[in-house]
DNA sequence: TCTTGACCTTGAGTCCACTCCAGCTTGTAT
DNA sequence: ATACAAGCTGGAGTGGACTCAAGGTCAAGA
């Protein structure tokens, strides 16, 4: 109920400690509470938020895009539409990305296989 | 037969003229031969390397990575052995990468379902 | 009391992978 | 003859995402 320190949440989302001072400075994370002694002190929802981060930051989305999002939360209610519209065209994103990975994939499984025969008839 | 200019290469590769000249540079291609006026005239096994290059850029692997690859290359038949221990192991990189967006991905769904049904409620 | 360790701030530095610039040459079309 | 496109070089600049440094505060334990 206290929070989370800074380091602890380090721990939890395997941000660094100056990532999240960075997630900050850039304002991807805004109102962090402080204890008496001036330390982040993490709520549940930071720690929620935080997570989804690293889920989009995984999935390869910019800290462009992750800013511009989290300004529609800031916006309120309204905005929900608006982010499930960017949340979905970043879906496709991801999805179009791995398809490409895949198909890039065989070219490099491809020159393995070639390898291998190339190995096997000496 | 006369071999490609560096547009055609361009175009053919989807590299820009800007980063197969880089490539040369960093000696991630080397020897390609020049005509009569010092223009770059590249070779069907250039253009074979470059898409391999390719294939592994897309599937994310370090420039340092592929250069490591590229002196294997040059090191002729007896590293045959290194280069599919090096290519496998991307391989595996690429297949856990591939995972681990999949995972993350379904974190970015379940939000996109999450606001679904704040909007359905309303 | 004094030392650790975890935290704080501001500002600068790093790494990667290009990308751009200025000034020059060459070959083809009008 | 001249204009224009496409190419050349060496070197500098860019953008993204952190990462590190220096110097300071604070609370708890030996």
């Amino acid at each position: 109920m206290t929070g989370y320190s800074i380091g602890e949440i380090s721990h939890l989302t395997g941000l660094t400690i100056d990532t999240l001072r960075y997630y900050e400075r850039i304002e991807l994370l805004v109102d962090i509470r402080r204890n008496q002694s001036g330390h982040r002190c993490y709520s549940d929802d930071d720690l929620g938020w935080l997570n989804l981060l690293v889920c989009l930051r995984e999935t390869g989305m910019s800290i462009a895009d992750m800013t511009r999002f989290a300004v529609l939360i800031r916006q309120g209610e309204e905005s929900v539409p608006d982010r499930v519209t960017l949340l979905s065209k970043h879906r496709q994103d991801v999805l179009n990305k791995i398809a490409q990975m895949e198909q890039k994939l065989e070219g490099v499984e491809a020159k393995i296989n070639h390898y291998l025969e190339q190995e096997k008839n000496k």
